[in-house]
DNA sequence: AACCAGGACGTGA
DNA sequence: TCACGTCATGGT
C-alpha cells in the first residue's frame, strides 16, 4: 500500500529537481553562493555546494534562523540576521553575552521578538552545553521554542543529520497530491517520507527546499495549488 | 484592508 | 490527543 506513495514521492523529487535545480539551502549571510538557474531568491544560498556549514558561526546562524523563521517570512528573518551580524552577535559566545533587551531589539523585524529572544537564549545555552555528537532530536525538543520542524531544520541543515523537515508548504502540496489528509500529524508525514526516501542528507535538504520553492509558485495564495502541473501528473501516475 | 509568512506554546475540553 | 487563542513585523 505504501508502494505507490513511495514511487510518487520519488517521482516528485526528481520532477522538482528537474524543474528548479539545486536550491542550496540553508541560506547564510556570509556565503557567496550563486545559481543563475534558480528561480527563487538566491541571496545567501549555495546551490550544488554541500560543504556548508563550514564554521561554528555558520552552524549557529542556521540555528538562529530556524527559530526566527517560525511563522515568519524569510525576508524579515534576513533583516534580523543582518542586525545580529552588524552587531557582532552572530556567534555562540556573543549571543550568550547579549542582554535579552538588546537581543529583542536586534531581532524585532522577525516578529514575535519577545518570545523568540527567550527561545534563542534557551537554544544558545543548550548548544553551549552539548557537543555536536551529543545533540539528539529528543534533546533538542526539550528546549522551549524548539518544536518538530525547528528541531528537524537544525538537525538537517546545521548538523547534517538525515531528518526530513515537514512544514506548512509540504502539507499543502501533499494534500493537493493526495499524499496525506487534513489531519495528518507532523510525525506521521515525516515518517511517511523517511520510509519512502532512504536517508540521505543532501536529498533531504534539497527535497524540503524544493517543496518550499514549488509552494511559493503555486501554494501561497488561496485556493492553494491552482495551476500546479504536478497535480495532474501525479494523478495519472500508477 | 485582509491575509499570510519556511511554528510553538499554553490552555481547556 | 486536539482545537483554539496568542505572539508581531512586514510584504502583497
Amino acid at each position: 500500500m505504501g508502494n505507490r506513495q513511495q514511487r510518487v514521492l520519488a517521482f516528485v523529487y526528481r520532477w522538482l529537481m528537474d524543474r528548479y535545480g539545486p536550491q542550496g539551502w540553508w541560506p547564510l549571510v556570509a556565503c557567496d553562493g550563486v545559481n543563475p538557474t534558480k528561480t527563487g531568491a538566491t541571496k545567501g544560498y549555495h546551490p550544488g555546494d554541500y560543504t556548508y556549514p563550514r564554521t561554528d558561526d555558520q552552524r549557529v546562524e542556521i540555528c538562529v534562523g530556524a527559530i526566527l523563521t517560525q511563522n515568519t517570512a524569510w525576508t524579515n528573518v534576513e533583516k534580523a540576521l543582518g542586525n545580529l551580524q552588524r552587531a557582532g552577535r552572530l556567534s555562540l559566545s556573543a549571543l550568550a553575552a547579549t542582554p535579552v533587551e538588546e537581543l529583542r531589539e536586534l531581532i524585532r523585524p522577525a516578529g514575535y521578538y519577545n518570545q523568540k529572544a527567550a527561545y534563542l537564549q534557551n537554544l544558545v545555552a543548550f548548544l553551549m552545553a552539548h557537543e555536536p555528537g551529543d545533540i539528539t532530536r529528543e534533546a533538542l525538543l526539550t528546549c522551549k521554542g524548539v518544536g518538530n520542524e525547528t528541531a528537524d531544520s537544525i538537525l538537517l541543515y546545521a548538523f547534517s543529520r538525515p531528518e526530513f523537515v515537514i512544514d506548512a508548504y509540504t502539507k499543502r502540496i501533499f494534500l493537493a497530491l493526495g499524499l496525506c489528509d487534513e489531519r495528518s500529524s507532523y510525525m506521521s508525514m515525516k515518517q511517511q517520507v523517511e520510509s519512502a526516501i532512504s536517508p540521505d542528507v543532501v536529498v533531504y535538504q534539497e527535497y524540503h527546499a524544493l517543496l518550499v520553492e514549488h509552494a511559493k509558485q503555486h501554494y501561497n495564495k488561496k485556493p492553494f495549488g491552482i495551476g500546479d502541473p504536478l497535480i495532474n501528473i501525479v494523478k495519472a501516475l500508477k
